[in-house]
DNA sequence: CTAGATTTGTTCGTATGTATC
DNA sequence: TGATACATACGAACAAATCTA
């Protein structure tokens, strides 16, 4: 007999969504951790009297939204596990895929929060991390010199994702690295003169090679004043774009046809 | 004939979700907006040349991120949607579910982004909306005279809430709803004598009736400098409960057993 | 390394419910 | 009211992956 009443409330929902539901409460109720299993397929369709296909359906939609791993073979089955940065970082482009962005939008966050990042990880950075970054602007300063100013723009991004990975903060982490996304997004579309872009790739490398001494050497007040005049420069030079781009919606463009 | 390569590179992908990608990229690249439709099971079946129960799967995914909303019917079948606001904080909800947050780690942020909503709001309120927000504050009134402060804690964060309404960033939006949410999540867990909650409550009441006032006549600056202070005194009341809560997790407790 | 057991992944056929005309 | 078109759901079967003996 189905757990699930198929009486007038509910009867307008589809069945595998109210399992979907009822398998949320399940999972908070029993505050089920990473590691732990769901009862197999075969096990729901007995408790919850329906079909595989039903099943299946709900279990597809917790493994898109990311709290399941499914797995064939004895022992397998459906697995917690915790719902990972990516997928939040996805479904969040998916959101904003229907607004229009601009690098207005953008630093009114940015600016402030890359701060507050900066005041987070000082001190805090492996050594591995370090030496990406500085392989991070390494290879900013090839692309510079190679004149191919569009990837720049891209792998510069990059030095700041790194950031966020010494971060303890995991809802810093995520909004930086959200902003990060759209920023990669948003100056792809950027139709900016060569010496414009030069200009502005050289100050960049500039910038993130004192960042990075500043963050080998620890002194937290100046990182923080570093990132500070950093963001400045930046978010200044962004917005002129929003006026270039200005009238054509933000991320995605809607020409019609 | 399927149009997805069955070959070697993605052999080891379910089908379901090489065919979910594969919508992904069709909707990305056809551009298509709200109210635009998918082709409907039996036509994509034949596309990719596979079965019901399959499509399904994949449509079922792409409901669940949003992107599409299902139809019974003629004419029926999957519409595009824009992804809601609540779905990607549903979703956020379930990334920070395995995570430890504490008030320091919300106030990291909300600190500054609640200043910057309401710059962003400045003047722009409708008559509706600030007749919310006066309503808030008079049921936060009644719940504080009738002594019930923790649903007082809950119903007070709405206020900020409704100020998000107006906001027309998406992204300082969606992210100031999120931290609301953490926080509604994170005061049900605090254990306060009668009396400090009592004079937080009154001092929220308070603020929040200065705030509205100045939100009515409308001087950026004022408000700027009322919320600061706004901010100021609440992340100092939150960040004491963080002592009380510490060594247990953050957002849920992980009780073994 | 092979063979069998276990569990998910996929298919087909059919029936039912629901919204539109 | 009935006919049509579509999603929703069921059930049985087979295919593929993975673990264990």
């Amino acid at each position: 007999m189905s757990v699930i009443s198929r009486r007038k409330p509910f009867q307008k929902m589809k069945l595998s969504d109210q399992i979907l539901a009822d398998l949320h409460q399940w999972i908070a109720r029993e505050n089920l951790q990473p590691g732990d299993r769901l009862p197999n397929e075969k096990q729901l369709m007995q408790h919850y009297g329906c079909a595989k296909g039903t099943i299946r359906e709900a279990l597809k939609a917790l493994e898109i939204q990311g709290f399941i791993k499914m797995q064939t073979g004895p022992n397998g089955g459906a697995e917690i596990q915790p719902v990972s940065l990516d997928r939040v970082l996805e479904q969040l482009r998916a959101f904003v895929h229907f607004q229009t962005i601009t690098f207005q939008h953008i630093y009114a966050l940015r600016g402030t929060l890359e701060i507050r990042l900066a005041e987070n990880v000082a001190g805090r950075l492996t050594d591995d991390q370090l030496a990406r970054l500085q392989a991070n602007i390494e290879e900013c300063d090839r692309l510079q010199k190679s004149g191919d100013y569009a990837k720049g723009r891209r792998v510069e991004i990059e030095f700041h994702d790194i950031l966020t990975e010494a971060c303890d903060n995991p809802i810093l982490t995520v909004t930086c690295r959200f902003l990060n996304d759209l920023l990669r997004d948003l100056v792809s579309m950027r139709t900016d003169h060569y010496g414009e872009h030069r200009n502005f790739g050289q100050h960049n490398i500039d910038s993130h090679r004192i960042l990075l001494k500043l963050l080998r050497e620890g002194d937290r007040q100046k990182i923080l004043a570093a990132m500070q005049e950093h963001m400045c420069e930046v978010e200044a030079y962004m917005l002129r774009a929003d006026h270039q781009l200005m009238g054509k919606p933000g991320i995605r463009r809607a020409e019609a046809g």
